[in-house]
RNA sequence: GGGCGCGUAGCUCAGCUGGUUAGAGCGCAUGCUCGACACGCAUGAGGUUCAGAGGUUCGAGUCCUCUCGCGCCCACCA
């Protein structure tokens, strides 16, 4: 048997895999394992299912290499494992996908109406929707592919109608006229999770509002008060100017009425505990129908809710018929310039604010009432409230964060959840399922039931008896409130159990200058190309090796070299072995107590197998602990500089070769174990060529040493 | 405004609960066809000693305080 010299990725990896997955042994229920005990450990994690637009990025490559890493190593402690894949429908992404590729068509989703359009986004489905997941395959995911679900597919429907309807029964959920964020361009109402900020430099305006005073006794210095604010095209919806109860400066105007010029409209000025004396002049125009905080001053005042601006961001007729019609901000220069020849404004200064922007197409967003649903997290009665049930169960420890200090982050925005605002007005998602409605659920609504739906649920399956609760959720930081949150709640009201026990926020991959990558401003590296490059070994040690401390990863490239040479290394050191023309050695035979035995050991037989030993504790032990980049750095100084450079050298002159070859096969094979999760590529294509007899199929359910 | 984190070799980063000459990969220098590997081997240079200042301690990259620089998350300052 003649080995290259140098190790090709290419004419081992796609072979591989294949032979893996017709094994059947990324099914648990095929591991031999799972089928001689039977009371045996189980470790399963839903994979955080990708978005059907896309194609894998960095972010993706990195945390489904580090959970197969994880995966394949339980596999071959004896554990039966279920690593369940899926996709997400993705309700807003796909449809702008789907959007953009109708107007190259020169056509709109409304002139194609909402069946014709739902079709075209399932074959857009069908077409690149599994795209991802054969990419993850490159990289040499052990999913179990024959479990593969899909937010949209029937029975996970089911899933997400019956949570619903559940809600609903209990009271929890509540039809709202609600100023919500909106997109004018998708033509959908927004979570506070769904918006980007984008610092831009603006006015604060100061107006004067004339008051009308009705206490003749008051005698007021001034005949106006004046309000700051950043949009004053708002000011046409205005129902009340507000202060701060404690501000001696205003109390006697508290209860008097102010005039809203333009509008002629007599608003009067009320006390509110959120208005900050200190911002501007101490007093605020209160827009109930186009600010949140508005809304909830209205509330306590009983406003009225005037609507100025419309799903379009046209100003409505509400308002004075001069300003009907125009777009928000042209509204906004002629009200400017319409106050400025009153004398009403009284001066503008310079003002940077973050403008709210539509995380998907970049539209600003502005805030108007609109019918939407929402579910309570507050509400305590006929139980526990969503928002405690969900803090209880980090707090209990029963669900624990690594790093932990993301639990920080957790608890803080539970704290100040609001109802969740769970209806949006696209087409593409799980429809509401209460008669005579067309509006859609949040994805998330359907996200948030991914670790038991995956399972079956509602049905009592025989998946969701074994699996459920799983062990590992893993993910990028920035859905912990989206996603996790959620999921949290939702699988101990619907299981009465959490979900899951561990939660691994993985690094944000940054490009090597610190931005963040982002595909549509073409910064970042593709995971793909490097696996085109250096293979899908190097890139999975080449990123793995970068996982240490912190929370962000400056991606280096150079790392890849890394991987590439020591696929390289491994190659070669097995080469030399094999080169050695062995007899056949019964796999089961290579023990350390066997050899340790032997009388006739030398001291680089000694310290090369107490350096192995070392290292299996070390590696195991860092898998446990999410310490990803030391287990392989001290698996690649092992296997480098003790095996090959002292080691393998030094066995050359030995003399009792017989004990020399046992040992080199000895550490080869518990090497190549230890380096498989990591490597499982060129550790299984070296494994399928050592001369050892017993061996078991695959190195991928060998056993992993101790 | 609140919270979190970072600032250690030219670059990207390790250094856990404080303890001998501070480490890795890449890069760099010099020399090597010796029975696997030049994607290699050997040797080595490189940190004013760990952003700065102060403090705790027998002893501090490692704990505390402050300052400077950078990043991220959350938030109802119009």
């Amino acid at each position: 048997m003649k080995l290259p010299k140098v190790y090709n990725p290419k004419t081992v990896e796609g072979k591989i895999y294949q032979l893996w997955e017709k094994s059947g042994f990324f099914n648990p229920d095929k591991l031999s394992a799972a089928k001689k005990k039977k009371k045996i450990k189980k470790f399963v994690v839903a994979m955080a299912p990708p978005n059907i637009t896309g194609s894998l990025h960095m972010g993706q490559a990195l945390e489904n290499t580090l959970v197969d890493i994880l995966v394949r190593k339980k596999r071959m402690e004896g554990v039966k494992v279920l690593w369940l894949p899926g996709i997400d429908h993705a309700g807003i992404a796909t449809q702008n996908v789907v959007e953009k590729e109708l107007k190259k068509e020169g056509k709109t989703r409304f002139e194609l109406g909402r069946e014709k359009f739902i079709e075209r986004v399932w074959q857009w489905k069908k077409k690149y929707g599994n795209i991802i997941l054969d990419q993850l395959k490159k990289l040499g995911a052990s999913c179990d592919w024959s479990r593969t679900r899909f937010t949209m597919d029937e029975d996970y429907a089911r899933a997400v109608k019956k949570a619903f309807l559940y809600y609903w029964k209990k009271g929890w959920i509540y039809l709202g006229k609600r100023p919500v964020n909106w997109c004018s361009r998708c033509q959908t109402s927004l979570s506070d999770l769904e918006l980007e900020y984008e610092e831009k430099k603006g006015k604060l305006w100061y107006l004067r509002y004339p008051l009308k005073i009705k206490d003749k006794r008051l005698k007021m210095k001034d005949e106006h008060i004046v309000v700051a604010t950043t949009r004053p095209e708002t000011m046409l919806g205005d129902t009340a100017v507000a202060v701060n109860p404690s501000d001696k400066k205003y109390k006697k105007l508290i209860g008097e009425k102010a005039i809203l010029p333009q509008v002629h409209r007599e608003i009067p000025i009320v006390a509110d505990r959120l208005v900050d004396p200190k911002f501007g002049t101490g007093a605020v125009k209160v827009t109930p129908a186009h600010d949140l905080k508005d809304y909830e001053i209205g509330i306590r005042h009983k406003l009225q809710m005037v609507q100025v601006i419309d799903e379009k961001g046209k100003i409505t007729k509400n308002a004075p018929p001069p300003y009907q019609g125009l777009k928000a901000d042209e509204a906004r220069e002629k009200i400017i310039k319409d106050l400025k020849k009153l004398n009403l404004l009284e001066k503008e200064e310079d003002y940077t604010l973050p403008i709210p922007k539509c995380y998907r197409c970049g539209t600003i967003v502005e805030i108007i009432p609109s019918r939407q649903w929402f579910l309570k997290m507050d509400a305590t009665h006929p139980s526990p409230s969503l928002k405690q049930i969900a803090i209880e169960a980090v707090k209990s420890g029963k669900v624990r964060f690594h790093p932990k200090n993301f639990e920080k982050i957790y608890f803080n925005w539970l704290k100040n959840v609001r109802d969740w605002c769970i209806s949006r007005q696209i087409w593409w998602g799980h429809k509401i399922p209460l008669k005579g409605e067309n509006d859609v659920l949040d994805t998330w609504f359907s996200s948030a039931l991914w670790p038991f739906a995956t399972l079956g649920w509602p049905k009592e399956t025989g998946d969701l008896r074994e699996f459920y609760p799983i062990n590992l959720i893993s993910s990028a930081r920035g859905i912990i409130n989206l996603w996790h949150a959620r999921m949290i709640f939702s699988g101990i009201e619907f299981m009465k159990e959490i979900p899951f026990s561990q939660v691994y926020i993985h690094p944000t991959v940054l490009t090597k200058e610190g931005e963040r990558m982002s595909k549509s401003l073409g910064i970042g590296v593709d995971p793909l190309q490097l696996i085109e490059k250096y293979g899908a070994d190097a890139t999975r040690l080449g990123v793995t090796w970068q996982i240490t401390g912190g929370q962000d990863i400056r991606f280096g490239e150079e790392d890849m070299v890394m991987g590439k040479k020591f696929c390289n290394k491994i190659w070669n050191a097995s080469r030399f072995i094999l080169m050695n023309k062995s007899p056949l050695i019964n796999a089961d035979k290579l023990r350390r107590f066997t050899l340790i035995k032997s009388k006739s050991l030398t001291q680089a037989d000694r310290k090369i197998l107490k350096a192995l030993e070392r290292t299996v504790k070390s590696v195991t032990r860092d898998l446990e602990n999410f310490r990803f980049g030391q287990a392989a750095q001290i698996l690649y100084h092992f296997f480098w500089h003790d095996f090959c450079d002292k080691y393998i050298e030094e066995s050359k002159s030995q003399k009792e070769k017989e004990n020399t070859q046992k040992i080199l096969y000895y550490v080869l094979l518990t090497s190549l174990k230890l380096l498989h999760p990591f490597m499982p590529f060129v550790t299984e294509e070296i494994y399928q060529k050592l001369p050892l007899k017993n061996k078991k199929k695959f190195l991928m359910i060998e056993t992993w040493p101790k």
